[in-house]
DNA sequence: AGCTGTTAAATTGTACACAATAATATTGTA
DNA sequence: TACAATATTATTGTGTACAATTTAACAGCT
Protein backbone atom coordinates (compact mmCIF):
# COMPACT_ATOMS: atom_id res chain seq x y z
CA UNK A 1 0.00 0.00 0.00
CA UNK A 2 2.22 2.42 -0.97
CA UNK A 3 1.57 6.25 -1.55
CA UNK A 4 2.28 7.40 -5.38
CA UNK A 5 2.80 10.72 -6.84
CA UNK A 6 1.75 10.03 -10.22
CA UNK A 7 -1.27 8.55 -11.95
CA UNK A 8 -1.81 5.03 -11.71
CA UNK A 9 -1.93 4.77 -15.70
CA UNK A 10 2.27 6.13 -15.28
CA UNK A 11 2.87 3.94 -12.47
CA UNK A 12 1.77 0.70 -14.25
CA UNK A 13 3.49 2.05 -17.78
CA UNK A 14 6.95 2.67 -15.40
CA UNK A 15 6.76 -1.20 -14.10
CA UNK A 16 6.45 -2.17 -17.79
CA UNK A 17 9.22 -0.20 -19.07
CA UNK A 18 11.63 -0.64 -16.67
CA UNK A 19 11.04 -4.60 -16.60
CA UNK A 20 9.53 -4.91 -13.25
CA UNK A 21 6.80 -6.52 -15.25
CA UNK A 22 7.99 -8.94 -18.10
CA UNK A 23 6.54 -9.20 -20.86
CA UNK A 24 3.82 -12.56 -20.98
CA UNK A 25 3.25 -11.56 -17.37
CA UNK A 26 0.08 -11.34 -15.80
CA UNK A 27 -1.21 -8.05 -14.81
CA UNK A 28 -4.07 -9.01 -12.02
CA UNK A 29 -6.13 -6.47 -11.07
CA UNK A 30 -7.14 -6.75 -7.27
CA UNK A 31 -3.46 -7.51 -6.70
CA UNK A 32 -2.38 -3.78 -8.07
CA UNK A 33 -5.36 -2.23 -6.16
CA UNK A 34 -4.32 -3.31 -2.79
CA UNK A 35 -0.33 -2.38 -4.39
CA UNK A 36 -1.35 1.28 -5.36
CA UNK A 37 -4.00 1.13 -2.46
CA UNK A 38 -6.71 2.16 -4.48
CA UNK A 39 -9.57 0.32 -5.76
CA UNK A 40 -9.83 -1.40 -9.24
CA UNK A 41 -11.79 1.20 -10.98
CA UNK A 42 -8.85 3.29 -11.49
CA UNK A 43 -6.72 0.26 -11.63
CA UNK A 44 -9.10 -0.94 -15.34
CA UNK A 45 -9.10 2.82 -16.54
CA UNK A 46 -4.88 2.26 -17.21
CA UNK A 47 -5.37 -1.13 -18.13
CA UNK A 48 -7.12 -0.43 -20.35
CA UNK A 49 -5.78 2.52 -21.76
CA UNK A 50 -2.29 0.63 -22.43
CA UNK A 51 -4.22 -2.05 -23.94
CA UNK A 52 -5.37 0.60 -26.18
CA UNK A 53 -1.83 1.99 -27.34
CA UNK A 54 -0.54 -1.99 -27.14
CA UNK A 55 1.55 -2.03 -23.83
CA UNK A 56 -0.86 -4.54 -22.64
CA UNK A 57 -2.81 -7.41 -23.94
CA UNK A 58 -6.62 -7.23 -23.15
CA UNK A 59 -8.61 -10.60 -23.53
CA UNK A 60 -12.32 -10.11 -22.19
CA UNK A 61 -13.13 -12.06 -19.24
CA UNK A 62 -9.92 -13.14 -18.75
CA UNK A 63 -7.64 -9.94 -18.16
CA UNK A 64 -4.65 -8.54 -19.17
CA UNK A 65 -0.99 -9.77 -19.61
CA UNK A 66 2.41 -7.49 -20.87
CA UNK A 67 2.34 -7.34 -24.28
CA UNK A 68 4.90 -10.16 -25.48
CA UNK A 69 6.24 -9.31 -28.69
CA UNK A 70 7.87 -12.79 -30.90
CA UNK A 71 10.56 -11.98 -33.12
CA UNK A 72 8.27 -11.04 -36.17
CA UNK A 73 6.26 -8.33 -34.95
CA UNK A 74 9.50 -6.91 -33.53
CA UNK A 75 10.80 -7.27 -36.92
CA UNK A 76 7.51 -5.72 -38.27
CA UNK A 77 7.97 -2.84 -35.70
CA UNK A 78 11.76 -2.13 -36.45
CA UNK A 79 10.80 -1.69 -40.13
CA UNK A 80 8.16 1.18 -39.14
CA UNK A 81 10.07 2.77 -36.69
CA UNK A 82 13.25 2.61 -39.34
CA UNK A 83 10.52 4.26 -41.81
CA UNK A 84 9.61 6.61 -39.58
CA UNK A 85 12.64 7.81 -37.93
CA UNK A 86 14.15 8.34 -41.66
CA UNK A 87 10.87 10.56 -42.54
CA UNK A 88 12.52 12.85 -39.61
CA UNK A 89 15.65 12.93 -40.66
CA UNK A 90 14.23 13.56 -44.37
CA UNK A 91 12.29 16.62 -42.65
CA UNK A 92 15.49 17.44 -40.85
CA UNK A 93 17.74 17.70 -44.02
CA UNK A 94 15.03 20.34 -45.55
CA UNK A 95 14.19 22.13 -42.06
CA UNK A 96 17.44 22.42 -40.43
CA UNK A 97 18.66 25.97 -39.37
CA UNK A 98 22.04 27.00 -38.60
CA UNK A 99 21.60 26.99 -34.84
CA UNK A 100 19.73 23.53 -35.52
CA UNK A 101 22.98 21.80 -37.04
CA UNK A 102 25.29 23.33 -34.09
CA UNK A 103 23.24 21.91 -31.36
CA UNK A 104 22.98 18.47 -33.64
CA UNK A 105 27.15 19.03 -34.05
CA UNK A 106 27.29 19.28 -30.15
CA UNK A 107 24.70 16.25 -29.08
CA UNK A 108 26.99 13.96 -31.67
CA UNK A 109 30.16 15.30 -30.26
CA UNK A 110 28.69 14.26 -26.58
CA UNK A 111 28.22 10.78 -28.27
CA UNK A 112 31.41 10.27 -29.03
CA UNK A 113 32.54 11.53 -25.51
CA UNK A 114 30.63 8.77 -24.40
CA UNK A 115 31.54 6.09 -26.88
CA UNK A 116 35.33 7.26 -26.03
CA UNK A 117 34.65 6.60 -22.70
CA UNK A 118 32.84 3.63 -23.31
CA UNK A 119 30.25 4.70 -21.00
CA UNK A 120 27.47 2.20 -22.60
CA UNK A 121 24.80 3.85 -20.03
CA UNK A 122 25.91 7.65 -20.75
CA UNK A 123 26.06 6.29 -24.80
CA UNK A 124 22.76 5.07 -24.49
CA UNK A 125 21.43 8.48 -23.08
CA UNK A 126 23.05 10.43 -25.49
CA UNK A 127 22.13 8.52 -28.68
CA UNK A 128 18.55 8.95 -26.82
CA UNK A 129 19.03 12.77 -27.18
CA UNK A 130 20.76 12.57 -30.48
CA UNK A 131 17.42 11.05 -32.10
CA UNK A 132 14.90 13.40 -30.04
CA UNK A 133 17.04 16.12 -31.83
CA UNK A 134 16.20 15.15 -35.19
CA UNK A 135 12.56 14.39 -34.59
CA UNK A 136 12.38 18.17 -33.18
CA UNK A 137 14.12 19.78 -35.93
CA UNK A 138 11.71 17.16 -38.32
CA UNK A 139 9.09 19.77 -36.96
CA UNK A 140 6.05 17.14 -37.30
CA UNK A 141 4.89 16.88 -33.90
CA UNK A 142 2.35 14.06 -35.02
CA UNK A 143 5.17 12.28 -36.04
CA UNK A 144 7.23 12.43 -32.93
CA UNK A 145 4.37 11.36 -30.55
CA UNK A 146 3.99 8.16 -32.95
CA UNK A 147 7.56 7.25 -32.36
CA UNK A 148 7.21 7.72 -29.14
CA UNK A 149 4.65 5.31 -28.49
CA UNK A 150 6.21 3.20 -30.86
CA UNK A 151 9.57 3.38 -28.46
CA UNK A 152 7.71 2.68 -25.55
CA UNK A 153 6.45 -0.62 -26.72
CA UNK A 154 10.11 -1.29 -28.01
CA UNK A 155 11.61 -0.32 -24.80
CA UNK A 156 10.80 -3.26 -22.29
CA UNK A 157 12.87 -5.22 -24.53
CA UNK A 158 15.63 -2.33 -25.36
CA UNK A 159 16.73 -3.41 -21.76
CA UNK A 160 18.08 -6.57 -22.97
CA UNK A 161 20.22 -4.85 -25.52
CA UNK A 162 23.81 -6.01 -25.96
CA UNK A 163 26.16 -3.25 -24.62
CA UNK A 164 28.56 -4.51 -27.41
CA UNK A 165 31.78 -1.77 -27.94
CA UNK A 166 32.20 -2.16 -31.02
CA UNK A 167 28.39 -1.85 -31.88
CA UNK A 168 28.92 1.70 -30.10
CA UNK A 169 31.76 2.76 -31.99
CA UNK A 170 29.83 1.61 -35.64
CA UNK A 171 26.81 3.67 -34.23
CA UNK A 172 28.83 6.47 -33.96
CA UNK A 173 29.88 6.19 -37.29
CA UNK A 174 26.58 6.56 -38.89
CA UNK A 175 25.57 9.64 -36.67
CA UNK A 176 28.46 11.19 -38.02
CA UNK A 177 26.97 10.36 -41.90
CA UNK A 178 23.37 11.28 -40.61
CA UNK A 179 24.92 14.64 -39.06
CA UNK A 180 26.66 15.23 -42.34
CA UNK A 181 23.50 14.62 -44.92
CA UNK A 182 21.40 17.14 -42.91
CA UNK A 183 23.84 19.22 -42.87
CA UNK A 184 24.55 18.81 -46.53
CA UNK A 185 20.81 19.00 -46.75
CA UNK A 186 20.49 15.97 -48.49
CA UNK A 187 16.99 14.61 -48.05
CA UNK A 188 17.41 11.23 -49.83
CA UNK A 189 20.80 10.33 -48.39
CA UNK A 190 19.34 11.97 -44.86
CA UNK A 191 16.94 9.72 -45.22
CA UNK A 192 18.86 6.19 -46.49
CA UNK A 193 21.38 7.04 -43.29
CA UNK A 194 18.86 7.26 -41.13
CA UNK A 195 16.77 3.66 -42.22
CA UNK A 196 20.05 2.33 -42.29
CA UNK A 197 20.54 2.47 -38.87
CA UNK A 198 17.83 1.92 -37.48
CA UNK A 199 17.74 -1.29 -39.35
CA UNK A 200 20.77 -2.37 -38.40
CA UNK A 201 19.44 -2.18 -34.42
CA UNK A 202 16.50 -3.96 -35.38
CA UNK A 203 18.63 -6.79 -37.03
CA UNK A 204 20.73 -6.87 -33.75
CA UNK A 205 17.79 -6.74 -31.84
CA UNK A 206 16.64 -9.83 -33.65
CA UNK A 207 19.74 -11.70 -33.05
CA UNK A 208 19.68 -11.18 -29.52
CA UNK A 209 15.71 -11.93 -29.25
CA UNK A 210 16.17 -15.39 -31.17
CA UNK A 211 19.07 -15.88 -28.98
CA UNK A 212 17.37 -15.77 -25.85
CA UNK A 213 14.25 -17.63 -26.97
CA UNK A 214 16.11 -20.16 -28.28
CA UNK A 215 17.86 -20.39 -24.47
CA UNK A 216 14.73 -20.14 -23.26
CA UNK A 217 13.20 -22.89 -24.48
CA UNK A 218 16.52 -25.15 -23.96
CA UNK A 219 16.09 -24.34 -20.09
CA UNK A 220 12.44 -24.79 -19.90
CA UNK A 221 12.79 -28.78 -21.87
CA UNK B 1 -33.10 2.81 -24.44
CA UNK B 2 -31.64 0.69 -27.69
CA UNK B 3 -30.00 -2.58 -27.93
CA UNK B 4 -27.07 -2.87 -29.17
CA UNK B 5 -24.80 -6.01 -30.82
CA UNK B 6 -21.43 -4.80 -30.71
CA UNK B 7 -19.46 -3.44 -27.73
CA UNK B 8 -19.93 0.59 -26.44
CA UNK B 9 -16.63 0.83 -27.75
CA UNK B 10 -17.47 -0.25 -31.51
CA UNK B 11 -20.67 1.72 -31.35
CA UNK B 12 -19.14 5.12 -30.07
CA UNK B 13 -16.35 4.44 -32.61
CA UNK B 14 -19.00 4.36 -35.48
CA UNK B 15 -20.32 7.31 -33.98
CA UNK B 16 -17.93 9.27 -34.72
CA UNK B 17 -16.63 7.38 -37.93
CA UNK B 18 -19.88 8.02 -39.34
CA UNK B 19 -20.42 11.81 -38.47
CA UNK B 20 -22.76 11.26 -35.90
CA UNK B 21 -20.20 12.90 -33.60
CA UNK B 22 -18.67 15.89 -34.99
CA UNK B 23 -15.17 16.73 -34.20
CA UNK B 24 -15.15 18.79 -31.41
CA UNK B 25 -18.66 17.58 -29.87
CA UNK B 26 -18.56 16.47 -26.33
CA UNK B 27 -19.24 12.94 -25.42
CA UNK B 28 -21.50 13.05 -22.27
CA UNK B 29 -21.08 9.75 -20.43
CA UNK B 30 -24.47 10.36 -18.57
CA UNK B 31 -26.77 11.18 -22.04
CA UNK B 32 -24.70 7.98 -23.38
CA UNK B 33 -25.79 5.78 -20.92
CA UNK B 34 -28.78 5.99 -20.97
CA UNK B 35 -28.91 6.09 -24.59
CA UNK B 36 -27.42 2.71 -24.93
CA UNK B 37 -29.25 1.81 -21.95
CA UNK B 38 -26.06 0.69 -19.68
CA UNK B 39 -24.43 2.57 -16.81
CA UNK B 40 -21.56 5.31 -17.13
CA UNK B 41 -18.87 2.20 -16.38
CA UNK B 42 -18.68 0.68 -19.78
CA UNK B 43 -19.46 3.91 -21.04
CA UNK B 44 -16.20 5.49 -19.51
CA UNK B 45 -13.97 2.67 -20.50
CA UNK B 46 -15.05 2.97 -23.80
CA UNK B 47 -14.01 6.92 -23.80
CA UNK B 48 -10.98 6.40 -21.94
CA UNK B 49 -9.70 3.74 -25.00
CA UNK B 50 -11.06 5.77 -27.92
CA UNK B 51 -8.80 8.64 -26.11
CA UNK B 52 -5.43 6.55 -25.87
CA UNK B 53 -6.01 5.97 -30.15
CA UNK B 54 -6.43 9.46 -30.37
CA UNK B 55 -9.99 9.57 -31.72
CA UNK B 56 -11.04 11.17 -29.00
CA UNK B 57 -9.66 14.24 -26.29
CA UNK B 58 -9.65 13.71 -22.67
CA UNK B 59 -9.16 16.18 -19.72
CA UNK B 60 -9.03 15.30 -16.38
CA UNK B 61 -12.52 16.33 -14.67
CA UNK B 62 -13.50 18.12 -17.73
CA UNK B 63 -15.06 15.33 -20.18
CA UNK B 64 -14.22 14.04 -23.18
CA UNK B 65 -14.05 15.39 -27.06
CA UNK B 66 -14.07 14.24 -30.64
CA UNK B 67 -10.74 15.07 -31.57
CA UNK B 68 -10.79 17.96 -33.68
CA UNK B 69 -7.49 18.01 -36.20
CA UNK B 70 -6.61 21.45 -37.54
CA UNK B 71 -5.05 21.68 -40.43
CA UNK B 72 -1.66 21.60 -38.95
CA UNK B 73 -2.40 18.20 -37.69
CA UNK B 74 -3.93 17.04 -40.73
CA UNK B 75 -0.71 17.65 -42.90
CA UNK B 76 1.10 15.91 -40.02
CA UNK B 77 -0.83 12.92 -40.32
CA UNK B 78 -0.58 12.84 -44.54
CA UNK B 79 2.80 13.00 -44.17
CA UNK B 80 2.85 9.83 -42.10
CA UNK B 81 0.38 8.18 -43.96
CA UNK B 82 2.52 8.57 -47.53
CA UNK B 83 5.42 7.23 -45.67
CA UNK B 84 3.36 4.16 -44.50
CA UNK B 85 1.52 3.73 -47.19
CA UNK B 86 4.98 3.75 -49.36
CA UNK B 87 6.54 1.37 -47.27
CA UNK B 88 3.41 -1.12 -47.99
CA UNK B 89 3.94 0.06 -51.83
CA UNK B 90 7.82 -1.04 -51.21
CA UNK B 91 7.11 -4.64 -49.67
CA UNK B 92 4.52 -4.88 -52.23
CA UNK B 93 6.85 -4.96 -55.14
CA UNK B 94 9.34 -6.93 -53.66
CA UNK B 95 7.10 -10.00 -52.20
CA UNK B 96 4.05 -9.69 -54.68
CA UNK B 97 3.32 -13.10 -55.91
CA UNK B 98 2.20 -14.00 -59.74
CA UNK B 99 -1.31 -14.39 -57.98
CA UNK B 100 -1.19 -11.55 -55.94
CA UNK B 101 -0.14 -9.39 -58.92
CA UNK B 102 -3.70 -10.63 -60.67
CA UNK B 103 -5.60 -9.96 -57.82
CA UNK B 104 -4.25 -6.42 -57.68
CA UNK B 105 -4.79 -5.78 -61.44
CA UNK B 106 -8.09 -6.72 -60.93
CA UNK B 107 -9.11 -4.85 -58.08
CA UNK B 108 -7.59 -1.37 -60.55
CA UNK B 109 -9.59 -2.57 -62.84
CA UNK B 110 -12.82 -2.99 -60.52
CA UNK B 111 -11.68 0.81 -59.42
CA UNK B 112 -11.70 1.72 -62.93
CA UNK B 113 -15.01 0.70 -63.70
CA UNK B 114 -16.32 2.93 -61.04
CA UNK B 115 -14.47 6.00 -62.24
CA UNK B 116 -15.89 5.03 -65.71
CA UNK B 117 -19.58 4.80 -64.13
CA UNK B 118 -18.86 8.17 -62.22
CA UNK B 119 -20.20 6.20 -59.21
CA UNK B 120 -17.93 8.21 -56.45
CA UNK B 121 -19.65 5.79 -53.22
CA UNK B 122 -18.20 2.65 -55.30
CA UNK B 123 -15.34 4.82 -56.00
CA UNK B 124 -14.61 4.82 -52.40
CA UNK B 125 -15.09 1.35 -51.67
CA UNK B 126 -12.78 0.37 -54.60
CA UNK B 127 -9.95 2.63 -53.93
CA UNK B 128 -10.65 0.84 -50.38
CA UNK B 129 -10.21 -2.41 -51.38
CA UNK B 130 -7.34 -1.97 -53.51
CA UNK B 131 -5.29 0.35 -50.82
CA UNK B 132 -6.01 -2.81 -48.40
CA UNK B 133 -4.69 -5.40 -50.78
CA UNK B 134 -1.24 -3.32 -51.34
CA UNK B 135 -1.35 -3.39 -47.21
CA UNK B 136 -1.76 -7.33 -47.17
CA UNK B 137 0.55 -7.99 -50.14
CA UNK B 138 3.23 -5.68 -48.15
CA UNK B 139 2.80 -8.76 -45.55
CA UNK B 140 3.71 -6.63 -42.12
CA UNK B 141 0.82 -6.77 -40.05
CA UNK B 142 2.12 -4.80 -37.32
CA UNK B 143 2.35 -2.02 -40.08
CA UNK B 144 -1.26 -2.65 -41.62
CA UNK B 145 -2.23 -2.35 -38.12
CA UNK B 146 -0.68 1.13 -37.70
CA UNK B 147 -2.25 2.63 -40.92
CA UNK B 148 -5.38 1.04 -39.81
CA UNK B 149 -5.61 3.58 -36.79
CA UNK B 150 -4.40 6.61 -38.98
CA UNK B 151 -7.47 5.73 -40.83
CA UNK B 152 -10.02 5.67 -38.53
CA UNK B 153 -8.49 9.40 -37.17
CA UNK B 154 -9.09 10.55 -40.63
CA UNK B 155 -12.28 8.98 -41.14
CA UNK B 156 -14.06 11.48 -39.58
CA UNK B 157 -12.46 13.99 -42.03
CA UNK B 158 -12.63 12.13 -45.22
CA UNK B 159 -16.80 11.90 -45.19
CA UNK B 160 -16.35 15.53 -46.16
CA UNK B 161 -14.02 15.03 -49.05
CA UNK B 162 -14.71 16.13 -52.69
CA UNK B 163 -16.32 13.77 -54.94
CA UNK B 164 -14.93 15.60 -57.69
CA UNK B 165 -14.99 13.39 -61.01
CA UNK B 166 -11.04 14.78 -62.52
CA UNK B 167 -9.82 13.54 -58.90
CA UNK B 168 -11.33 10.25 -59.69
CA UNK B 169 -9.66 9.98 -63.00
CA UNK B 170 -6.55 11.31 -62.00
CA UNK B 171 -6.25 8.93 -59.19
CA UNK B 172 -6.78 5.61 -61.22
CA UNK B 173 -3.80 7.04 -63.36
CA UNK B 174 -1.94 6.75 -60.42
CA UNK B 175 -3.09 3.46 -59.34
CA UNK B 176 -1.86 2.39 -62.36
CA UNK B 177 1.67 3.60 -62.11
CA UNK B 178 1.42 1.80 -59.03
CA UNK B 179 0.48 -1.50 -60.08
CA UNK B 180 2.85 -1.05 -62.99
CA UNK B 181 5.85 -0.60 -60.71
CA UNK B 182 5.08 -3.29 -58.03
CA UNK B 183 4.14 -5.34 -61.02
CA UNK B 184 8.05 -4.71 -62.67
CA UNK B 185 9.17 -5.22 -58.53
CA UNK B 186 11.02 -1.67 -58.95
CA UNK B 187 10.75 -0.72 -54.87
CA UNK B 188 11.95 2.79 -54.99
CA UNK B 189 9.52 3.76 -57.84
CA UNK B 190 6.42 1.97 -56.40
CA UNK B 191 7.23 3.56 -52.58
CA UNK B 192 7.96 7.11 -55.03
CA UNK B 193 4.31 6.26 -56.68
CA UNK B 194 2.55 5.31 -53.08
CA UNK B 195 3.81 8.58 -51.40
CA UNK B 196 2.97 10.60 -54.15
CA UNK B 197 -0.23 9.12 -54.86
CA UNK B 198 -1.16 9.84 -50.88
CA UNK B 199 0.27 12.90 -50.55
CA UNK B 200 -1.84 14.69 -53.35
CA UNK B 201 -4.73 13.32 -51.54
CA UNK B 202 -3.34 15.62 -48.49
CA UNK B 203 -3.36 18.17 -49.98
CA UNK B 204 -6.38 17.87 -51.21
CA UNK B 205 -7.62 17.28 -47.74
CA UNK B 206 -5.70 20.29 -46.87
CA UNK B 207 -7.79 22.54 -49.29
CA UNK B 208 -10.69 21.01 -48.19
CA UNK B 209 -10.19 21.96 -44.58
CA UNK B 210 -8.84 24.97 -45.29
CA UNK B 211 -12.05 26.54 -46.93
CA UNK B 212 -14.17 24.97 -44.27
CA UNK B 213 -12.67 26.65 -41.52
CA UNK B 214 -12.74 29.81 -43.84
CA UNK B 215 -16.36 29.65 -44.15
CA UNK B 216 -17.12 28.60 -40.54
CA UNK B 217 -15.41 31.10 -38.82
CA UNK B 218 -17.11 33.55 -41.49
CA UNK B 219 -20.31 32.11 -40.41
CA UNK B 220 -19.65 32.78 -37.00
CA UNK B 221 -18.83 36.14 -36.86
C1' DA C 1 -5.30 -44.52 -16.34
C1' DG C 2 -7.75 -41.28 -19.35
C1' DC C 3 -11.71 -38.74 -20.45
C1' DT C 4 -16.04 -36.13 -19.55
C1' DG C 5 -19.62 -33.62 -17.22
C1' DT C 6 -20.51 -31.20 -13.08
C1' DT C 7 -19.39 -28.20 -9.22
C1' DA C 8 -16.58 -24.73 -6.73
C1' DA C 9 -13.41 -20.89 -6.72
C1' DA C 10 -11.41 -17.03 -8.65
C1' DT C 11 -11.64 -13.10 -11.66
C1' DT C 12 -13.61 -9.91 -14.61
C1' DG C 13 -17.78 -6.89 -16.01
C1' DT C 14 -21.48 -3.87 -14.55
C1' DA C 15 -24.35 -1.06 -11.69
C1' DC C 16 -24.96 2.21 -8.36
C1' DA C 17 -23.83 5.42 -4.60
C1' DC C 18 -21.08 8.92 -2.94
C1' DA C 19 -17.01 12.23 -3.06
C1' DA C 20 -14.43 15.77 -5.42
C1' DT C 21 -14.15 19.22 -8.61
C1' DA C 22 -15.44 22.37 -12.26
C1' DA C 23 -19.16 25.21 -14.43
C1' DT C 24 -22.98 28.07 -13.69
C1' DA C 25 -26.20 30.98 -11.39
C1' DT C 26 -27.20 34.19 -7.82
C1' DT C 27 -26.83 37.76 -4.78
C1' DG C 28 -24.78 41.80 -2.73
C1' DT C 29 -22.15 45.86 -3.28
C1' DA C 30 -20.00 49.85 -5.53
C1' DT D 1 -25.19 48.40 -14.63
C1' DA D 2 -20.89 46.08 -13.77
C1' DC D 3 -18.19 43.38 -10.93
C1' DA D 4 -17.00 40.09 -7.30
C1' DA D 5 -17.82 36.77 -3.91
C1' DT D 6 -20.66 33.08 -2.82
C1' DA D 7 -23.96 29.39 -3.44
C1' DT D 8 -25.94 26.10 -6.48
C1' DT D 9 -25.80 22.79 -10.01
C1' DA D 10 -23.78 19.58 -13.04
C1' DT D 11 -20.24 16.36 -14.18
C1' DT D 12 -16.44 13.52 -13.47
C1' DG D 13 -13.61 10.30 -10.29
C1' DT D 14 -13.62 6.54 -6.95
C1' DG D 15 -15.23 2.82 -3.94
C1' DT D 16 -17.96 -1.08 -3.23
C1' DA D 17 -21.40 -4.64 -3.99
C1' DC D 18 -23.08 -7.92 -6.97
C1' DA D 19 -23.66 -10.51 -11.47
C1' DA D 20 -21.55 -13.06 -15.20
C1' DT D 21 -18.05 -15.91 -16.91
C1' DT D 22 -13.98 -18.43 -17.01
C1' DT D 23 -10.67 -21.56 -14.86
C1' DA D 24 -9.77 -25.33 -11.77
C1' DA D 25 -10.85 -29.09 -9.27
C1' DC D 26 -13.18 -33.21 -8.73
C1' DA D 27 -16.07 -37.06 -9.10
C1' DG D 28 -17.89 -40.61 -11.96
C1' DC D 29 -17.69 -43.29 -16.03
C1' DT D 30 -15.62 -46.07 -19.88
Amino acid sequence: MKKLKFSVHDALEDRILTGQLLPGARVDEVTLAEEFGVSRTPIRQAIFQLAATGLLEHFPRRGAFVADVGPQLLSEMFQVMAELEGLCASNAARRASASDIEALEISHSLCAEAAQTGDSDRYYYENEAFHDLIRTISGNTFLQKEIDRLQKRLKAYRRLQLRARDRMKTSLVEHATIVETIKSGDEAAANAAMRAHITIQGDRFADLLANLSRTNTASVK
